[in-house]
DNA sequence: CATTTGACATCTT
DNA sequence: TAAGATGCCAAAT
């Protein structure tokens, strides 16, 4: 066994980095879940990391992290109070991304398919 | 070192 | 559809 058990994350210093890769991988015109993203990641069923680590996240950074919302539909921001959501929305709109009237994304239709890295569809 | 809080998800009422 | 309760892990105090 390989020791280190089946634990994802062998770093210690870069938890998030771990994270932070997988949103990059998202592409524009598509948004993924702080669960889906969190899973890909490794840490399937810890969606709150995935949350932390975008938050931590610098603005200057290369991540697009406005494509990440939560299983909602909705955009999750507490700071900057409604202008960082807001700004984001217009991101995504701006990528393609359209928002009904309720201020929710459809997921069943911009939710992107991303797996764990192979391209075949699974297994 | 213990407590509190925080870009969430899922189930139940 | 909305609202409340629970579980999860990590960083901040």
């Amino acid at each position: 066994m390989g020791g280190a058990s089946d634990r994802p994350p062998p770093d210690p210093a870069g938890r998030y980095e771990r994270i932070y890769s997988v949103v990059r991988r998202i592409p524009a015109g598509r948004v993924a879940t702080y669960g889906q993203v969190a899973e890909l990641a490794g840490l399937s069923g810890h969606a709150r990391m995935a949350g932390y680590a975008l938050h931590a996240l610098p603005e200057h950074s290369t991540v697009p992290w406005h494509r990440v919302i939560n299983a909602q539909g909705r955009l999750s921001l507490r700071a900057d109070g409604e202008g960082g959501a807001l700004r984001q929305r217009f991101r995504l709109e701006e990528e393609g991304v359209e928002f009904d009237l309720s201020g929710r994304v459809s997921l069943k239709r911009y939710r992107w398919k991303g797996r764990k890295s192979r391209t075949d569809a699974r297994k």
